[in-house]
DNA sequence: AGCACGCCGACT
DNA sequence: GTCGGCGTGCTC
């Protein structure tokens, strides 16, 4: 006769809570275990918690089978999935289970080597501040050899473009032990990784999914391009990976280097504070130029006066190359109809259609969708559809028009002959140099970025520009209605100035890294009950004393058939603020409009 | 989360 | 009549 014992089960589920289920006790295994069980009606697999010696359920199924030879996590790791939960209002084991390969989902017997012992990592923070990730590369690489030696270190890059950018130019030496995590690759690729990180003294290489598969040896965490906005994950669980590294590094007490060209200004307020130390490299300054548009007549439409045109042709002296950037992809913003004046909009967003040169279509930016487009209107069937609004395909035909004898092209066509280079936004978006030198950068639409109403768009203007100008050998021309804008006066002096303006309008403002902000999102094909269901929860915090802003429409407002509308909660007692956001979204959750959390 | 059940309005 | 949207409850 063998006792029975219960033991607590998490799944994957919407809902922050365990399920109890009956084993022989003599069944020899551990919390963090897989275990085989009956859940509604269906076998599912299910992540031991922990165990109790009784339960006050009635019905209690019985464990079917363990499914792991040893532990898929340790307890460590599921406190720490615990932690994360709580701090993003998200489910225990929906965490759990981000923490587990995808290929684990499945209902199989697995044989997972246990974990070895490790060496005890020392906890500190630092940034490190240079121009090329070469030169922030070479300042912690002996420091990643070294932890090597004792313990796994991770190394999380923004983009997998910049991971293989990496894994083509790093030594063999370093690659040798290293273990690539990105959400690309197959599931088995995945767990055969996983496999191989569970030995020590690994170099874990990977995106910002990476660290939620840290190992139980963890020594250090390398976080380059730590501003990269690619390390917040846009969906379900919105998290920033910095977030996530920092309470990581608490939890294991492991040493953490943050690295990038400028820091996130809440690590420079941590800075500021004395938590971070700075380790700064050389910079190169370029001649930034702010020019102001009425200065020098320029209007939307006529980017190219006589001044611009003079100032470029100086610049393209000698086989020199000039970028222009500009930030609208595409041709035109606007398809509009010149006799009855209808624009063709997006069937599933509240968007217009922008029309495509090279595909010959009209698409939505926010969702993808593709309609073919005719000359004659669709709608009246006799006017002619005109293009609005410049993109940068229209741009490209407008240079070529003001220097017919240069060779204009986009960034990604462009061959050594090419003078004039174009390109959007992303242009900064690379590890390593352009193949060809640039003289000068010619800067039109950064008004744009300024006059959004965005807390963070002054920011991503600074290093927007500043990125510009590591990208050119001379000069980068700024052309801005707002010339008197507190960014330009900051934008050649030290960049500690611009920080520390930001940072004292931040604190006026309480805006993050001051203060916390929790951001609730609605969603529903149906307007009229999200309305309601948005002014009710705004209604429902106001009366939890939660400071929190009227209902806002989303931009765009309807996005894939769905309605959004958000609710922003601050406060500057983070703890209290995701309790309290949390005790009334509750009643929430399970409604007929999606919800969706963004704690910050 | 996913699924079943039950309620109500609007259509062949 | 009955089809289907959606609010509610439940899963050990």
């Amino acid at each position: 006769m063998n006792a029975e014992r219960i033991v607590k089960v998490a799944f994957p589920l919407g809902v922050n809570k365990e399920f109890d289920y009956r084993f022989q006790a003599n069944l020899g295994f551990d919390i963090g275990s897989r275990v085989l069980v009956e859940f509604n009606r269906k076998k599912r697999v299910g992540i031991a918690v922990s165990f109790a010696e009784h339960s006050s359920v009635k019905n209690i199924k019985p464990v079917i089978k363990i499914l792991d030879s040893s532990p898929c996590l340790n307890e460590g790791q599921l406190e720490f999935a615990r932690r994360l939960a709580n701090y993003y209002l998200y489910s225990w084991g929906e965490i759990i289970f981000m923490m587990v390969p995808h290929y684990l989902r499945r209902k199989q017997f697995v044989d997972i080597p246990p974990f070895t012992p490790s060496g005890i990592p020392q906890k500190e923070v630092i940034f490190i501040k240079n121009n090329t990730f070469i030169r922030r590369f070479a300042s912690y690489r002996d420091e990643i050899m070294d932890t090597l030696k004792r313990n796994s270190v991770i190394l999380c890059f923004p983009l997998v473009s910049h991971l293989e950018e990496f894994c083509r130019e790093a030594d063999k030496n370093l690659l040798k032990n290293a273990v690539v995590f990105h959400s690309y690759q197959s599931l088995r690729e995945n767990f055969n990784n996983w496999l191989i990180s569970r030995q020590s003294r690994k170099l874990i290489l990977g995106t910002r999914i990476a660290l939620f598969y840290y190992p139980h040896d963890l020594g250090l965490i390398v976080i380059e391009g730590e501003n990269s906005p690619y390390y917040f994950q846009p969906e379900k669980p919105y998290y920033h990976l910095t977030d996530v590294a920092r309470m990581l590094s608490d939890f294991k007490k492991t040493k953490i280097i943050l690295s990038g060209d400028y820091p996130s200004l809440s690590v420079y307020k941590k800075y500021k504070e004395k938590q971070i130390t700075l380790v700064e490299g050389g910079r190169i300054d370029r001649n930034i130029e702010v020019f102001d548009i009425k200065d020098i007549r320029l209007k939307k439409r006529s980017m190219f006066s006589p001044f611009v045109i003079e100032l470029m042709r100086k610049n393209l002296q000698q086989d020199k190359k000039i970028l222009i950037v500009w930030g609208k992809k595409n041709f035109s913003s606007v398809l509009r109809c010149e006799k009855c004046g209808f624009c063709y909009r997006c069937p599933r967003c509240t968007s217009y259609l922008k029309f495509s040169l090279n595909k010959q279509m009209g698409i939505c930016s926010w969702c993808g969708f593709r309609e073919q487009i005719d000359h004659i209107c669709k709608s009246c069937g006799t006017g002619y559809i005109k293009p609005l609004g410049v993109g940068i395909e229209r741009l490209e035909n407008i240079v070529m028009s003001v220097f017919p004898e240069m060779d204009v092209r986009k960034i990604e066509e462009a061959t050594p002959k090419t003078r004039i280079v174009l390109s959007t936004f992303k242009i900064i978006n690379t590890l390593s140099k352009l193949p060809f030198e640039i003289e000068a950068c010619y800067v039109f639409d950064i008004d744009n970025l300024l006059s959004r109403i965005d807390y963070e768009s002054t920011v991503e203007a600074f290093l927007y520009v500043k990125r510009i100008a590591q990208l050119v050998k001379t000069h980068v021309y700024i052309f801005t209605q707002y010339p008197q804008h507190y960014l330009w006066e900051n934008i050649s002096k030290n960049w500690k100035s611009f920080y520390d303006a930001e940072l004292d309008l931040r604190e006026k403002l309480q805006f993050p890294p001051y203060g916390s902000m929790v951001k609730v999102t609605l969603r529903s094909k149906n307007k009229n009950t999200l309305i309601k269901k948005a002014q009710s929860l705004y209604n429902r915090l106001i009366e939890e004393d939660v400071r929190a802003f009227e209902p806002m429409e989303e931009i765009p407002f309807k996005l894939r058939d769905n309605y959004r509308y958000s609710v922003v909660a601050k406060s500057d007692n983070k703890q209290k603020l995701i309790e309290s956001v949390d005790k009334v979204i509750v009643s929430y959750r399970r409604s007929s409009c999606k919800l969706a959390v963004v704690v910050r």
